[in-house]
RNA sequence: CGCGGGAUAGAGCAGUCUGGAAGCUCGUCGGGCUCAUAACCCGGAGGUCGUAGGUUCAAAUCCUUCUCCCGCAACCA
């Protein structure tokens, strides 16, 4: 019989640096729901791969002098050996560089472009001529450029769109009618209500300023914007061809069963993606699956706080099956999961280690010690037997309907319950007391099998999740896995097998406070790079490297180096062109609608000026009347929230973007200017 | 009132759609056992299910109010 085709991928890594335990997460997640389905009998082809074009890749590059594509190779690398680490096994990697999806792309932009989805306008936005890099109002910093500062200037670019709104009917139909298609389906209301049901926008899906992508091929001036050339890797890496001429593997594998990939960007495969499809007269992936996040306590990941999780960090510390175990275990299947260190040694300890691993260690310890190892059906049952071997045979029935769901940590939880019976039922039968008594030698032998068979059962359902240690248990069972079809049997196990003469112990009890050391390290090492980071960071914006060395010798600590400039060099004159002044708050009051805004009405000697901040969340109204303050007050005028806002309070904010007002040191007449 | 999600035992979560005796894992306390990795098994304590109302014979679950978190979107001059 033909094995039915599965076709599974992740979301693509963008390519601008390692990824973190999160990103992972969906590697793991995929890789777990590709080899189970594979266990059940389908023919499984499981994608994932790399990001690697765009105007970040171009900086990151730049920043540690090299090439784009030596930039991307060796991220790329990184990445795939990050995933190789944790056990995935895709059946392609693929690169957005690669050959083949860069001949699709083009194709595929030049068919849309033809039957008129893609039409060539003028894209509006802020223009950084030093950076040749658009802005959207929002990204800009204080006006100025986000990276390197400078003034930025209202241009147009010219620009291809794609024609969304054609095909929104189409998806809004398709997504009703396709229950299934969003999951989890809390998402879908979001989506709908969010973005299908007020109207799409045009996408904008070429720039010009961006040199690092998939040239268009009739327009050699443009380049290709992420979501045609990232999107479409799910069907390039298929061998999809525009003009028809598919390869076999598309022609086999799709529609894709599932797209595996972050909560955030359910809009680009929810949305944008389909209607690419539509476009092209292909069919639709069966479903899209938007997995939460994996969050580090209450804390963000940040590389400044040293607490961004590596996998690889944490396959040195616990190995890749407890890594596996952990974040596929503790992911809830809508809500963000948590993940700490001490959830983590928590979890291994419990279950890993005293559930499984003490209940493999025992039994094979048992067999030796009663029997030489020998495992023998001597057919004496006995009450309690009834209720472990239906456990052992429903499983596997249990296990596929939460798969089937999607629920990888519910299936986690089955298999689980399995060992956890085992052990109770050693509990329960006491082998110790039988092999006193020797016309209780059969019973004993009895119930040695029962466990040995059991253990087999949920070792093989174990497999695709935990593959090492799957092996190691059947190994020291001395059997093989079974097949799918044979999980809901028991008695498979061969009458007079042989486990082995010394148990291995498959995960050793963690010690916290050890563990916590290592981890200290970790730490330590991850503010290094950081730091080292921000360094060649500054030195590409225009810092003389001199001055770096120097900055190098005097090892004066961790902050040394934070805070070296990294705008450019400004003349007196530029400087003497901002005018400050204290002036002091008469009237707050907070701006209806907006979470952060707070209106003041500050008075500098005898001008009153409107100024809109976005201060609310570390000042009340109440403490900002009074206050005298410093502001730049020849700052265009510009709208936020529909207010006038005619100047800027000065405010120091730090790293985490908490924000504290400039006020003079000496009490001053408002209206005073700020030299 | 921009859109949406969340609030359940010390911690992490399920249960909410389809009202019907508050559950799981970890931790904690007590007991049992000794084959095993101080493990395993049994039992106990611990929650007015965020607040305030409403519907109902019955509400964690349905409706309304408010508070606090978190995403996205934005307006962080």
């Amino acid at each position: 019989m033909e094995k039915k085709p599965y076709y599974i991928t992740t979301a693509i890594a963008y390519a601008s640096g390692k990824p973190h335990i999160g990103n992972t997460y969906e590697i793991i997640l995929a890789d777990c729901i590709a080899r189970y389905k594979k266990l059940e009998g389908f023919d499984v082809r499981f994608q994932t791969g790399t990001d690697e074009h765009g105007i970040k890749v171009e900086e990151k590059a730049a920043a540690v002098g090299k090439t784009p594509r030596e930039f991307v190779d060796e991220v790329a690398a990184e990445i795939k050996r990050i995933f190789d680490l944790v056990g995935a096994k895709y059946d392609r990697f693929i690169r957005t560089t690669d050959e083949d999806h860069v001949v699709q792309i083009q194709k595929i932009f030049k068919k849309l472009y033809e039957q008129g989805d893609i039409y060539k306008n003028e894209y509006e936005g802020m223009y950084c001529k030093p950076c040749e890099s658009f802005f959207t109002a929002s990204q800009l910093k204080d006006g100025k450029c986000p990276d390197c500062g400078r003034e930025c200037s209202p241009a147009k670019e010219e620009a291809y769109f794609f024609k969304m709104s054609k095909y929104a009917d189409r998806l809004i139909d398709h997504i009703n009618t396709h229950p299934e298609f969003i999951q989890p389906e809390s998402r879908k209301n979001e989506m709908m209500k969010n973005f299908l049901l007020p109207g799409l926008k045009d996408l904008c899906v070429s720039r010009t300023s961006v040199k690092w992508g998939i040239p268009v091929d009739f327009d050699p001036n443009h380049t290709v914007y992420v979501w045609i050339d990232a999107l479409s890797n799910y069907i390039t890496g298929l061998g999809y061809d525009a003009d028809g001429n598919h390869g076999d593997l598309y022609k086999k594998y799709w529609p894709c069963d599932l797209h595996l990939i972050g909560k955030d960007i359910l809009r680009f495969h929810t949305i944008y993606w389909p209607i690419m499809l539509m476009a092209l007269g292909e069919p639709l992936p069966k479903q899209v699956f938007g997995h939460p996040w994996l969050l580090t306590g209450g804390e963000k990941m940040s590389k400044s706080k040293g607490n961004v999780l590596y996998a690889d960090d944490l396959v040195d510390l616990f190995g890749v099956d407890a890594v596996r175990y952990f974040v596929v275990h503790e992911m809830p299947f809508e809500n963000d999961g948590v993940i700490t260190w001490d959830l983590l040694i928590e979890r291994i300890n419990s279950d890993l280690a005293n559930v499984l691993g003490n209940l493999v260690n025992r039994t094979v310890s048992m067999c030796n010690k009663y029997f030489g190892g020998v495992v023998r059906n001597a057919g004496v049952s006995g009450d309690v037997d009834s209720e472990l071997i239906s456990l052992a045979k429903s499983t596997s029935a249990a296990v596929h309907a939460k798969m089937d769901e999607l629920r990888v940590a519910d299936a986690l939880t089955e298999i689980f319950n399995l060992f956890k019976r085992c052990n109770k039922y050693i509990d329960e039968t006491t082998p110790w007391v039988l092999a006193k008594n020797e016309a209780d030698k059969d019973r004993l032998a009895t119930v040695m099998y029962n466990l040995v068979e059991s253990i087999a059962i949920g070792a093989s359902l174990l497999a695709p999740f935990l593959p090492e240690t799957a092996e190691k248990i059947l190994a020291q069972l001395g059997t093989k896995a079974r097949a799918y079809e044979e999980l809901g049997e028991f008695g498979l196990y061969p009458d007079g097998g042989k486990v082995v003469e010394k148990p291995e112990i498959l995960f050793a009890r963690l010690e916290a406070d050890k563990v916590m050391e290592q981890v200290e390290v970790i730490k330590e090492k991850q503010i290094k790079e950081y730091e080292e980071e921000l360094r060649r960071e500054a030195i590409i914006a225009g810092k003389d490297p001199d001055a770096q060395k120097s900055a190098d010798s005097t090892e004066s600590g961790a902050f040394a180096d934070l805070h070296v400039p990294v705008k450019p060099e400004v003349t007196y004159d530029d400087f003497a062109g901002l005018e400050f002044r204290v002036g002091q708050i008469i009237k707050c009051e907070e701006v209806k609608g907006s979470r952060k805004l707070l209106c003041s009405q500050v008075r500098f000697g005898g001008e009153v000026k409107q100024i809109v901040s976005g201060i609310k969340a570390y000042y009340t109204p109440e403490q900002m009347v009074g206050k005298k303050v410093m502001a730049i007050v020849n700052l265009k005028p510009a709208t936020l929230a529909g207010l006038k806002s005619e100047g800027m309070l000065l405010c120091a904010e730090d790293a985490d973007g908490k924000l504290a007002l400039m006020v003079p040191d000496k009490d001053v007449a408002d209206g005073s200017e700020v030299c």
